[in-house]
DNA sequence: ATTCACATTGACAGCGCTGTCAGTCTTTGC
DNA sequence: GCAAAGACTGACAGCGCTGTCAATGTGAAT
């Protein structure tokens, strides 16, 4: 029933050896018979099947991509961006979630080993478990990383989240702003000690000092940017101008709890996030934020993967943001 | 340096096909024997070779999931149920996102066939392109579908969606509500047709009917409840006293614009949605929308896959919805 | 004791493809 | 014109596993 290459080649009059060279896109095969074969291989429908060629070649065409639970913003983009860059290459992505607390865990070994892909992508908050690189780099597993730092010897992909917090502490300070309170993320992401440095060094350079009962940590959810909001709003006579958060979630907490208590954005309190996930233009007024090319992201951790023997052997690869100005923020009321 | 079965059949003392029974858990093994095969297994690190064990046993351990652009939430929540149910039964999800303009193409077929995975996962808006299923069903394809209707002869994981949008009709009227505009979704997914018929059934019941002017289509974005808001809100003195958003993207366009017009909620105006995303618990006041069990309908859906001959043969299964009261909805004004 | 059913094991032949290597046929350089 | 280099092709041996089938051992049934 099923057409295997042994059918093409009898049918285009080639061994079969020379059907594979043409399916496989290789060299030194004449123009004649790569189209006989081409034309043999239509005409009956014939579909190489996968798992043999990955016996006899020892590679699967597969790409895994490790995560834990981020955000579904974040994740969609991500994977939009690998599966895009898997299909152009006749990859396929399969999904591979790894609750961070199992990283140390026995079970992760085999079950890494078990996976027999040809290439496997690391994303936050996963990217700051060395154990798990080790792990991999033991094994012997292609790897690539997503992170916000550039850290160990493997294809690393990331953007500038320091340099991003930097620019939007210098945007909040341009308007005016000299009293901010700042949401910081989780120590466990490197990506929250990235931005709160990025923020502190903004403050700094501008003479600035950040106040640490203005300075709470969140976990990234909307409910911590609510908590955070209600402690930096608690005093109405001493409240921050404008908020920080460290991620769009918290900041559509903040704003959240802001409309509640009446206090209006930006007039009285400007608001800023980081991420550019969708909340970013629900909320109202639209959220002032960091749009991260994560989609771009996505691709790159792909190529880097695939492109083994490739011209660009750099080891990373830096990837540009954005800094998002919408409504959210505005000059600081001149009291 | 890979070892193989052969490798473990020696250390352990039996044959590779002994190894074999042992590692696929089939029956008729004696026990000594079973643990001595483990033991040795475990020592030698060893690790089955998936392609070879695909190639010659036909099946790959791998499912697909079919999407095109659905929001990310649901997207997620679905794959978090299906990879969740693949890992339980030692099977990996793969993505494959397919344009649903590309399902009349030519390269489909082709597409479809080189997959070679063991099941596939139809999602909407996919679920509605009966070309799709069509040539699934003729390549021989095994597949279920995740669809708001019970449609063909492939298992299907479905909920009520026009019960759901009936309830929440109810749930307006019971608070006094009778002038209820509504905004429909895209006519091509049939879950829009299905929620306006659960809402236009529940206005009969009551004797109430739908004005024509009160219903506009969007697109299930957030853009498209602003202009639809525009629209159903644009005459002061013949508003409508609740909106019925077909999904929670456009209620939060709606809410959005109702709050840059100063409209207050739920006092002036209730607003609900459908699916009960993140935004639902972002927006201020929380929005009352349909919880569906999206996570549970990714995990059938593989479930409906895998158990080839289990004693559940039902060909469909329905899961419950929630509808969620949250503050977005409140009783209709005694004008 | 003898037969028979069944539990337990192993030998062996591929599954459909690609890597290796060797063979033939063209070019190219001088 | 002749050798060397290159272009093109095919034969063949596995890749590491499982399906088939036959062989053996074991206790129950007669």
């Amino acid at each position: 029933m099923k057409t295997t290459i042994t059918d093409v080649a009898k049918q285009a009059g080639v061994s079969m050896k020379t059907v594979s060279r043409v399916l496989n896109n290789e060299p030194n095969v004449a123009k004649v018979t790569r189209e006989r074969v081409m034309r043999a291989a239509s005409e009956l429908n014939y579909t190489p099947n996968l798992a043999a060629r990955g016996l006899a070649s020892s590679r699967s065409y597969l790409i895994a991509l490790l995560y834990d639970n981020p955000s579904p913003s974040y994740l969609s983009n991500l994977q939009h961006g690998a599966v895009e860059a898997c299909r152009r290459n006749g990859y396929h992505l399969v999904l591979e979630p790894i609750p961070i607390e199992d990283v140390e865990g026995p079970g992760l070994e085999a079950r890494l080993r078990r996976l027999s892909v040809d290439g496997i992508i690391i994303t936050p908050p996963l990217s700051d478990a060395d154990h798990l690189l080790k792990v991999l780099s033991t094994l012997g597993l292609r790897y690539s990383v997503v992170s916000p730092e550039d850290i160990g010897e493997a294809p690393t992909v990331f953007m500038d989240d320091s340099e991003a917090a930097f620019m939007m502490g210098q945007h909040l300070i341009e308007l005016g702003h000299t009293d901010i309170g700042f949401v910081k993320g989780p120590d466990s992401h490197s990506s929250s000690v990235q931005r709160l440095a990025g923020f502190t060094s903004a403050m700094k350079k501008a003479g600035l000092s950040v106040r640490d009962d203005w300075m709470f940590s969140g976990d990234f959810t909307v409910q911590s940017g609510v908590e955070a909001a209600r402690k930096l709003l608690s005093d109405p006579k001493d409240r921050p101008t404008a908020i920080f958060a460290s991620n769009d979630d918290m900041a559509a907490g903040v704003m959240t709890y802001a409309a509640r208590l009446g206090v209006s954005i930006p007039d009285d309190l400007s608001v800023c996030g980081f991420d550019d996930t969708p909340i970013a233009e629900i909320v109202w007024p639209k959220l002032t934020t960091i749009a991260q090319p994560i989609h771009e992201m996505g691709k790159q951790a792909v190529k880097m993967l695939i492109d083994r023997s490739g011209k660009d052997r750099s080891r990373y690869k830096m990837l540009e943001f954005e800094l998002v100005k919408r409504d959210s923020t505005g000059p600081a009321r001149s009291s």
